[in-house]
DNA sequence: CTTGCTATTTATAACGT
DNA sequence: TACGTTATAAATAGCAA
């Protein structure tokens, strides 16, 4: 059998590309998980491809909603609470800036960087 | 020699801990790249540990630069320039939105999820 | 197009320095 | 504590159905 030795290039076959996407990307969420768990880390993964009509992210939605559940239901004092509220204004404020600039971009779909790209490096400081 | 087979659970030894952290964060960032090249996708990953003060994110700052010399210079109509010009108007005000969050979680330090998370959350309506 | 099967390549845990 | 080595575990390319 010939198994060649990866040739790192984009793969100009329609379906063989599709194939890797997919395998490498159960391979990818398998090694976020394995370090977010060994480590004790937080992760945020997006993937942003023409196969799938939304963002695919890491954690998945179950992870989330647990985690959001969590945060929610956490026991806390006035002071932190309050801080928790103000978070709360702020996401808001900035969901909704979101959803403003998700709806802009429906007309520039071109371009080659994404909201929620554009979202991860700003949330950063680039 | 002996050689486990991955206990799939938080890692108490720090030292231990923080080894496997930066021996898998490098293989992380490889597979990212690797998906990204053959498949030509768009991803975007911030690890959020306390072993660096900032995230770390994927792709690096060279690439993000690249990026967006490449969306700046993008030829382009009136109108596609107007809508990339209200993109970084909004993109402006999630930045400075994003400031008051990370502000206002220095005090905040113990709670679970990250404004940088909370950010790739709220982006992908979530 | 998707799933299962291995030959191989690749990642990495445990050590040695 | 960080880096190099190597045995073993894990990922996956190419095929078959």
């Amino acid at each position: 059998m010939t198994r060649k030795k990866v040739k790192l290039a984009f793969i100009t076959n329609d379906s063989a590309r599709k194939a890797t996407f997919r395998k490498r990307k159960k391979g990818l969420m398998k090694k976020l998980s394995e370090l977010s768990t060994l480590c004790g880390i937080d992760i945020c993964a997006i993937i942003y491809s023409s196969y799938e009509s939304q963002p695919e992210v890491w954690p998945d939605n179950r992870g989330i909603h647990r985690v959001l559940a969590q945060f929610k239901g956490m026991p806390e004092m006035e002071q932190s609470k309050k801080m928790v509220n103000q978070e709360s204004f702020i996401r808001q404020r900035i969901a909704k800036a979101s959803e403003q600039l998700k709806k802009q971009h429906k007309e520039n779909r071109e371009k080659q960087i994404t909201p929620v790209m554009y979202q991860c490096l700003t949330g950063v400081g680039l």
